[in-house]
DNA sequence: TCGTTTATGATAGTATTACTATTATATGCA
DNA sequence: TGCATATAATAGTAATACTATCATAAACGA
């Protein structure tokens, strides 16, 4: 597979983190500290130490740690869309598509060797728990101006597409794509820590495949698809 | 109706804020500043000063903001079981209830003028935006040990209860449950702020009613009950 | 009614966070 | 060689999230 890289709306960042070694190395310190300590403890005072850069010259690339969660997020879903529409070409069956979509969404993420900046295992982690955070705050307006959620109201649509070819009559295709999007990140969250909240079990080996099942039956049932 | 207040885990608090004015101005001026504010915003310093009353007061009560707004939202919860419980009574039909919760949960509130120094109304958008930044945090697990999220908990198990008696064969009840809890709360937001990832229209007067039939199709047709 | 808890007010102080600003040095490239 | 540009090094600031201390006032029990 060639080398790839993705091209993410230029407000995110005031200069190109893939643009350079010191960008490359902010992203990769980003996702590693996000992913161990959290978006909260993580501060762009505690990246520099782990870079070995100054403070002032995250700054440079990034306005704020917001915008910077923003890029890792923006990364991974346009990441996804991308492995989607990779694995559904040629694929004639809407049915079929579909249920790629789900298997893909919830699919435990190995490293990319092809990017090799970013940590897809650790960065699908901090989508799990941070996503929720780049959205349900005070700027949530001006950043969808600013185009900073493309990249998961793009998915949505695609995915929301592949239902109204199946079922044109179902109402709400759009709503169901985000209840799966976001439910599948909180199941995975919630077995883990709120188990009271869900049926998959951590421990289980087939926690991602239980979990697509649940997904997949959901969304199957709700447009009133025949689950095969 | 009778006057009732809701005994609240006595981790989430120092004194118990519903013991005292003081108490009880700082959870009334709480609700109103995150409303209008957000969360974030939010500082036990601009509180102290809309109730005109020291920060260190307001410290006297809850350790820290965190623990603030799980008081809140656990009374939110523990507040939407007591009217279930109060509407579900006598109805036999377990399809019935379950359509009841799903009203119940999207409806909106208007203020209980039984419980003078809760504004339910704003509480509830607060639930909406604010909700799950009570368990995405650092601290979950050491939270959920002291109990603290036990009324969500208490919520899902009651429906996922219900779910059984409807299709005890259905393997994911809790899974279904927290899902369209979430989901009630976020189709909301999206609509007056990310309408490209819902269906429903926030202009529209029947919001509320789309929202419950979208959720209580999901809901029926998951688990293989007829809609009526 | 006196004495004593107990709650609150008034005020101060600290470490950390989220930045901004300035100057110096190194690197590339025309 | 000259010049632009990126980064390093360092300093500084306002706000946040607390903690600590002491005075005063209300409440309550003997």
């Amino acid at each position: 597979m060639a080398i790839i890289s993705f091209q993410l709306n230029s407000n995110l960042y005031l200069r190109d983190p893939q643009s350079s070694q010191l960008g490359q190395n902010i992203i990769q310190a980003a996702v590693k500290l996000i992913y161990t300590a959290g978006f909260e403890e993580f501060t762009f005072k505690k990246l520099g130490i782990e870079i070995g850069s100054p403070e002032a010259s995250v700054y440079r690339y990034f306005e704020n740690k917001h915008r910077l969660l923003l890029y890792l997020i923006d990364w991974y879903w346009t990441w996804l869309e991308y492995k989607i529409d990779f694995h559904n070409q040629n694929i004639k069956s809407p049915l079929d598509r579909l249920r790629n979509c789900v298997l893909l969404l919830v699919e435990e993420k190995t490293v990319d060797t092809d990017i090799p900046f970013v940590d897809e295992q650790k960065l699908q982690r901090i989508v799990n728990t941070e996503f929720e955070k780049t959205y349900l705050t005070r700027q949530v307006d001006t950043d969808n101006k600013e185009g900073l959620f493309l990249p998961y109201k793009s998915l949505c649509k695609k995915i929301a597409a592949i239902i109204k070819e199946i079922n044109p009559k179902y109402p709400f295709p759009h709503s169901l794509v985000s209840t799966i999007l976001l439910s599948a990140n909180h199941q995975i969250y919630y077995a883990e820590h709120l188990p009271s909240l869900t049926d998959i079990k951590t421990d289980s080996k087939q926690k991602h495949s239980k979990l697509s099942e649940f997904l997949s039956t959901m969304v199957f049932n709700t447009i009133g698809a025949k689950v095969r």
